[in-house]
DNA sequence: CCTCATAAGTCTTATTTCAAGACTAATAAA
DNA sequence: TTTATTAGTCTTGAAATAAGACTTATGAGG
């Protein structure tokens, strides 16, 4: 049988990134997804692409699957034979990924250029990503971010807490 | 002495993604950067949050500073003591950072709302993170991206390909 | 001077996860 | 009957992480 992941004390934790981890936050289950977005599918070209240890990939497909992010379909019977899809939770990382793609871009590329450069079908061009304000559009600098508690125990304080530091002020492990 | 990760196998690969998981694809990184970008910026407090075992975060951010992520720099002296702060570098990765965590509000908060809560400062707002096009400013959807090698080897296939999977389409660890 | 307190690690041991690759099951095709 | 496909499962050894005691440098208080 294969072992689940011990890592879960994260899901735990009233802190979106680390329920995110707890999902993501492994060392393939990135690199699976981006596999995916590329439309691979099976088990057979996830371990070739990635050269992932067949145990491994077992597990993590799996695991993907049990948190839907990915499905398993089958695509023939006789015998029968799954293939794993983003579900909308799964194509929801998207961000996420590019992200680190651009960032990896940005800062590792070599003198040829990325990799692979992205195209937006809607509007023609190669791009970047840009992370902007779902309220006024800007692109967002992490500078120009507060953050506060969302479930208000403490009444609401402002995060950017000047140099008195609590030594608990951030240790509540929120965000 | 600190043992070095031993996965940077990864980072000869040419894909930009596979890059950015050899400094921030451990399970510790992105929560010591999603800390710093709080405001945490000495070992004890990074430790006290994190719960993070203190051989692991040594050697964690040793490493990020290696890689230019973070900047290790004294606050006092008698004795020396130093605090580690978050370079250009660093703070390009908000954007990933917050994807992954606003893709943990949506599919992880409960009845109560997100954990915290992000307000854009530049224009008063909550908000969440949008990723858009740099080209057109359109927020980017997975389905209307395509994609292909920077470097054109092959003459430049696009790869959205058709279901013809010639099972080495996405293999060439491209992204 | 002596003892305690702080901050930033370093070290040890046990557990968990990962790597590599052989082996298995179900079925079709030759 | 033998071989080929596909998707796993299993075993073994190596690497990474967890938990927490120990170390070093220094200042503070008595």
């Amino acid at each position: 049988m294969l072992p689940a992941m011990k890592w879960n004390a994260l899901s735990e934790e009233n802190c979106s990134l680390a329920r995110a981890m707890a999902v993501v936050g492994d060392r393939w289950s990135l690199l699976i997804l981006r596999d995916a977005f590329l439309r691979v599918r099976r088990f057979e070209d996830f371990e070739s692409s990635l050269k992932i240890a067949r145990r491994v990939l077992a597990e993590r497909l799996a695991h993907l699957v049990a948190e839907g992010v990915l499905a398993k379909l089958p695509y023939q019977e006789r015998p029968v034979r799954y293939e794993y899809r983003l579900t909308e939770k799964g194509l929801a990382l998207y961000p996420a990924l590019i992200a680190l793609v651009h960032w990896g871009d940005h800062y590792y590329a070599d003198e040829n250029g990325p990799p692979i450069i992205h195209r937006h079908r809607n509007c023609g061009h190669d791009f970047r990503s840009v992370m902007t304000c779902s309220a006024c559009g800007e692109a967002l600098d992490p500078r120009d971010v507060d953050i506060r508690p969302g479930q208000p125990r403490q009444p609401a304080s402002v995060i950017p807490a000047s140099r008195s530091r609590s030594r608990k002020a951030a240790t509540q492990s929120r965000t």
